[in-house]
DNA sequence: GCCAACGTTGGC
DNA sequence: GCCAACGTTGGC
Protein backbone atom coordinates (compact mmCIF):
# COMPACT_ATOMS: atom_id res chain seq x y z
CA UNK A 1 0.00 0.00 0.00
CA UNK A 2 0.91 3.25 -0.54
CA UNK A 3 1.53 5.54 2.52
CA UNK A 4 -1.95 6.97 2.06
CA UNK A 5 -4.27 8.68 -0.47
CA UNK A 6 -5.32 8.97 -3.49
CA UNK A 7 -7.25 12.38 -3.37
CA UNK A 8 -10.01 13.33 -5.44
CA UNK A 9 -11.72 16.75 -6.04
CA UNK A 10 -14.05 16.92 -2.40
CA UNK A 11 -17.35 17.73 -4.52
CA UNK A 12 -18.24 14.53 -2.19
CA UNK A 13 -21.79 14.46 -1.70
CA UNK A 14 -21.42 13.56 1.72
CA UNK A 15 -23.19 15.14 4.27
CA UNK A 16 -24.66 12.14 4.62
CA UNK A 17 -21.43 10.68 6.17
CA UNK A 18 -21.19 13.21 8.06
CA UNK A 19 -24.32 12.26 10.45
CA UNK A 20 -22.67 8.89 10.35
CA UNK A 21 -19.49 10.34 11.71
CA UNK A 22 -21.67 12.24 14.29
CA UNK A 23 -22.11 9.56 16.19
CA UNK A 24 -18.58 8.20 15.99
CA UNK A 25 -17.71 11.57 17.07
CA UNK A 26 -17.13 10.10 20.66
CA UNK A 27 -13.99 7.60 19.30
CA UNK A 28 -11.94 10.69 18.68
CA UNK A 29 -11.60 10.64 22.50
CA UNK A 30 -11.44 7.04 23.56
CA UNK A 31 -9.64 6.23 20.21
CA UNK A 32 -9.91 2.90 19.51
CA UNK A 33 -13.42 2.68 20.36
CA UNK A 34 -14.16 1.16 17.27
CA UNK A 35 -11.23 -0.83 16.68
CA UNK A 36 -9.52 -1.30 19.75
CA UNK A 37 -12.80 -3.46 21.09
CA UNK A 38 -11.70 -6.00 18.86
CA UNK A 39 -8.38 -6.47 19.50
CA UNK A 40 -5.54 -3.37 20.22
CA UNK A 41 -5.31 -2.86 17.09
CA UNK A 42 -2.46 0.21 17.12
CA UNK A 43 -0.31 -0.09 19.71
CA UNK A 44 0.03 3.33 22.08
CA UNK A 45 -3.21 4.14 22.19
CA UNK A 46 -2.80 6.35 25.73
CA UNK A 47 0.45 7.92 24.02
CA UNK A 48 -1.71 9.13 21.57
CA UNK A 49 -4.50 10.71 23.42
CA UNK A 50 -2.04 12.10 26.23
CA UNK A 51 0.13 14.15 22.99
CA UNK A 52 -2.15 15.29 21.00
CA UNK A 53 -3.20 18.00 23.23
CA UNK A 54 -0.74 19.49 22.55
CA UNK A 55 0.09 19.07 18.52
CA UNK A 56 -1.54 21.81 16.40
CA UNK A 57 0.57 21.17 12.59
CA UNK A 58 0.52 18.13 10.46
CA UNK A 59 2.64 15.85 8.24
CA UNK A 60 0.82 13.94 6.03
CA UNK A 61 2.23 11.88 3.47
CA UNK A 62 1.45 10.51 -0.30
CA UNK A 63 3.23 8.67 -3.15
CA UNK A 64 3.97 11.71 -5.89
CA UNK A 65 5.57 8.87 -8.75
CA UNK A 66 3.37 6.01 -10.66
CA UNK A 67 2.72 3.18 -8.68
CA UNK A 68 0.07 0.58 -9.49
CA UNK A 69 -1.73 -1.58 -6.80
CA UNK A 70 -5.02 -3.09 -7.71
CA UNK A 71 -4.70 -2.22 -11.32
CA UNK A 72 -4.89 1.11 -10.22
CA UNK A 73 -2.54 4.40 -9.99
CA UNK A 74 -2.14 5.35 -6.46
CA UNK A 75 -0.17 9.07 -7.68
CA UNK A 76 -0.87 11.91 -5.69
CA UNK A 77 1.70 14.56 -5.49
CA UNK A 78 1.48 18.10 -3.94
CA UNK A 79 0.83 18.89 -8.12
CA UNK A 80 -2.25 16.66 -8.28
CA UNK A 81 -3.77 18.36 -5.19
CA UNK A 82 -2.66 21.98 -6.68
CA UNK A 83 -4.43 20.69 -9.97
CA UNK A 84 -7.99 19.81 -8.67
CA UNK A 85 -10.80 22.54 -8.27
CA UNK A 86 -10.19 25.16 -5.61
CA UNK A 87 -7.29 23.07 -5.23
CA UNK A 88 -9.10 21.12 -2.76
CA UNK A 89 -9.50 17.56 -2.38
CA UNK A 90 -10.13 14.61 0.55
CA UNK A 91 -7.60 12.97 2.16
CA UNK A 92 -9.11 8.96 1.68
CA UNK A 93 -7.86 6.02 2.10
CA UNK A 94 -5.45 6.66 5.38
CA UNK A 95 -5.88 2.41 6.66
CA UNK A 96 -4.13 2.46 9.94
CA UNK A 97 -5.74 3.44 13.13
CA UNK A 98 -3.07 5.60 14.86
CA UNK A 99 -2.96 7.44 11.42
CA UNK A 100 -6.69 7.97 11.14
CA UNK A 101 -7.02 8.94 15.21
CA UNK A 102 -4.97 11.57 14.54
CA UNK A 103 -6.97 12.38 11.39
CA UNK A 104 -9.86 12.85 14.05
CA UNK A 105 -7.91 15.38 15.76
CA UNK A 106 -6.83 17.72 13.20
CA UNK A 107 -8.47 21.19 13.06
CA UNK A 108 -10.43 23.39 10.38
CA UNK A 109 -7.82 26.33 9.34
CA UNK A 110 -4.83 24.00 10.87
CA UNK A 111 -1.52 23.35 8.29
CA UNK A 112 -0.14 20.40 7.20
CA UNK A 113 3.19 19.29 5.49
CA UNK A 114 2.45 17.35 2.19
CA UNK A 115 5.25 15.12 2.57
CA UNK A 116 6.43 12.98 -0.52
CA UNK A 117 6.87 9.19 0.51
CA UNK A 118 8.36 6.42 -1.60
CA UNK A 119 9.90 8.38 -4.28
CA UNK A 120 13.23 9.68 -5.32
CA UNK A 121 13.84 11.83 -2.99
CA UNK A 122 11.44 11.78 -0.12
CA UNK A 123 10.96 15.20 1.93
CA UNK A 124 8.54 17.98 2.32
CA UNK A 125 7.05 19.35 -0.50
CA UNK A 126 4.61 21.80 0.77
CA UNK A 127 1.86 23.53 2.73
CA UNK A 128 -1.83 22.63 3.17
CA UNK A 129 -4.87 23.84 5.19
CA UNK A 130 -7.47 21.56 6.48
CA UNK A 131 -10.58 22.63 5.16
CA UNK A 132 -13.10 20.38 6.90
CA UNK A 133 -12.46 18.45 9.72
CA UNK A 134 -12.74 14.79 9.74
CA UNK A 135 -15.51 12.69 8.08
CA UNK A 136 -16.55 9.52 6.83
CA UNK A 137 -14.25 8.18 4.10
CA UNK A 138 -16.67 7.28 1.62
CA UNK A 139 -13.77 5.07 -0.26
CA UNK A 140 -14.26 2.45 2.39
CA UNK A 141 -17.21 1.24 1.01
CA UNK A 142 -16.32 1.35 -2.76
CA UNK A 143 -15.79 -1.98 -3.85
CA UNK A 144 -13.32 -0.45 -6.65
CA UNK A 145 -11.53 1.73 -4.45
CA UNK A 146 -7.68 0.35 -3.43
CA UNK A 147 -8.50 0.86 -0.34
CA UNK A 148 -12.02 -1.01 -0.22
CA UNK A 149 -12.76 -2.06 3.15
CA UNK A 150 -15.17 -4.95 3.04
CA UNK A 151 -15.13 -4.88 7.16
CA UNK A 152 -16.42 -1.57 7.11
CA UNK A 153 -20.41 -1.85 7.34
CA UNK A 154 -22.01 2.02 6.74
CA UNK A 155 -23.46 1.80 10.02
CA UNK A 156 -20.61 2.14 11.94
CA UNK A 157 -17.71 3.18 9.39
CA UNK A 158 -13.92 2.72 10.37
CA UNK A 159 -12.36 5.09 8.14
CA UNK A 160 -11.94 8.90 7.91
CA UNK A 161 -10.63 11.70 5.66
CA UNK A 162 -10.60 15.24 5.89
CA UNK A 163 -10.33 17.82 3.32
CA UNK A 164 -7.03 20.05 2.51
CA UNK A 165 -6.60 23.00 0.20
CA UNK A 166 -3.01 23.47 -0.90
CA UNK A 167 -1.63 26.77 0.30
CA UNK A 168 2.09 27.28 -1.38
CA UNK A 169 5.06 25.30 -2.27
CA UNK A 170 8.10 25.62 0.20
CA UNK A 171 10.59 27.89 -1.17
CA UNK A 172 12.86 24.88 -1.33
CA UNK A 173 12.11 21.23 -1.07
CA UNK A 174 13.30 19.69 2.27
CA UNK A 175 14.47 16.65 1.61
CA UNK A 176 14.23 13.77 4.61
CA UNK A 177 17.89 13.20 4.30
CA UNK A 178 18.21 17.42 5.49
CA UNK A 179 15.45 16.82 7.93
CA UNK A 180 17.25 13.76 8.97
CA UNK A 181 20.51 15.73 9.75
CA UNK A 182 18.91 18.23 11.78
CA UNK A 183 17.28 15.65 13.65
CA UNK A 184 20.22 13.49 14.63
CA UNK A 185 22.07 16.54 15.30
CA UNK A 186 18.79 18.02 18.16
CA UNK A 187 18.87 14.38 19.37
CA UNK A 188 22.52 14.87 20.45
CA UNK A 189 22.76 18.57 20.94
CA UNK A 190 19.32 19.06 22.11
CA UNK A 191 16.65 21.23 20.10
CA UNK A 192 13.02 21.09 18.59
CA UNK A 193 13.23 18.27 16.22
CA UNK A 194 14.63 15.28 18.73
CA UNK A 195 11.25 13.59 19.01
CA UNK A 196 10.07 14.35 15.53
CA UNK A 197 7.43 11.54 14.65
CA UNK A 198 8.89 11.22 10.86
CA UNK A 199 11.81 9.70 12.56
CA UNK A 200 10.53 8.32 15.54
CA UNK A 201 7.13 7.39 14.50
CA UNK A 202 8.74 6.71 10.88
CA UNK A 203 5.96 4.70 9.50
CA UNK A 204 2.54 6.37 10.38
CA UNK A 205 1.16 8.19 7.39
CA UNK A 206 -0.46 10.93 9.44
CA UNK A 207 1.14 12.53 11.91
CA UNK A 208 1.09 15.24 14.43
CA UNK A 209 3.98 18.16 15.28
CA UNK A 210 4.14 20.80 18.04
CA UNK A 211 3.92 23.98 17.10
CA UNK A 212 7.97 24.34 17.61
CA UNK A 213 8.40 21.44 15.33
CA UNK A 214 6.66 23.42 12.52
CA UNK A 215 8.23 26.30 12.97
CA UNK A 216 12.01 25.26 13.15
CA UNK A 217 11.14 23.05 10.02
CA UNK A 218 9.86 26.63 8.30
CA UNK A 219 12.86 28.11 9.11
CA UNK A 220 15.04 25.35 7.21
CA UNK A 221 13.49 26.89 3.87
CA UNK A 222 15.14 30.15 4.04
CA UNK A 223 18.38 28.71 4.72
CA UNK A 224 20.80 27.76 1.95
CA UNK A 225 20.88 24.14 2.41
CA UNK A 226 20.98 21.08 4.05
C1' DG B 1 14.07 -4.66 -5.71
C1' DC B 2 15.44 -5.47 -1.01
C1' DC B 3 14.37 -5.64 3.51
C1' DA B 4 13.94 -3.66 8.46
C1' DA B 5 10.63 -2.09 11.25
C1' DC B 6 6.38 -2.29 12.61
C1' DG B 7 1.25 -3.07 12.30
C1' DT B 8 -2.44 -6.72 11.97
C1' DT B 9 -4.49 -11.25 12.19
C1' DG B 10 -5.98 -15.12 14.28
C1' DG B 11 -5.03 -19.60 16.70
C1' DC B 12 -4.54 -21.09 21.06
C1' DG C 1 -4.21 -11.92 26.11
C1' DC C 2 -0.02 -13.86 24.05
C1' DC C 3 2.59 -14.29 20.21
C1' DA C 4 3.98 -16.35 15.62
C1' DA C 5 3.06 -15.60 11.11
C1' DC C 6 2.03 -12.58 7.83
C1' DG C 7 1.37 -8.04 5.47
C1' DT C 8 2.62 -3.17 4.70
C1' DT C 9 5.38 1.01 4.71
C1' DG C 10 8.72 3.37 2.82
C1' DG C 11 13.81 4.39 2.84
C1' DC C 12 17.65 2.98 0.50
Amino acid sequence: MPPRKRTRSSKTPTDSGEAVDGADETSVKDLEKTAGSRRKAAGSVKSVNKDTADYSHWLMKSEPESRIENGIDVKFGIEDLKALPDQTGCWDGVRNYQARNFMREIKEGQLAFFYHSNCKEPGIAGLMKIVKEAYVDHTQFDKKDVHYDASSKPENPKWSMVDVQYQRMLKRYLSLSELKKHYHQHCTNGGPLKNLALFTRARLSVQPLTKEEFDFILTLEDKDCG
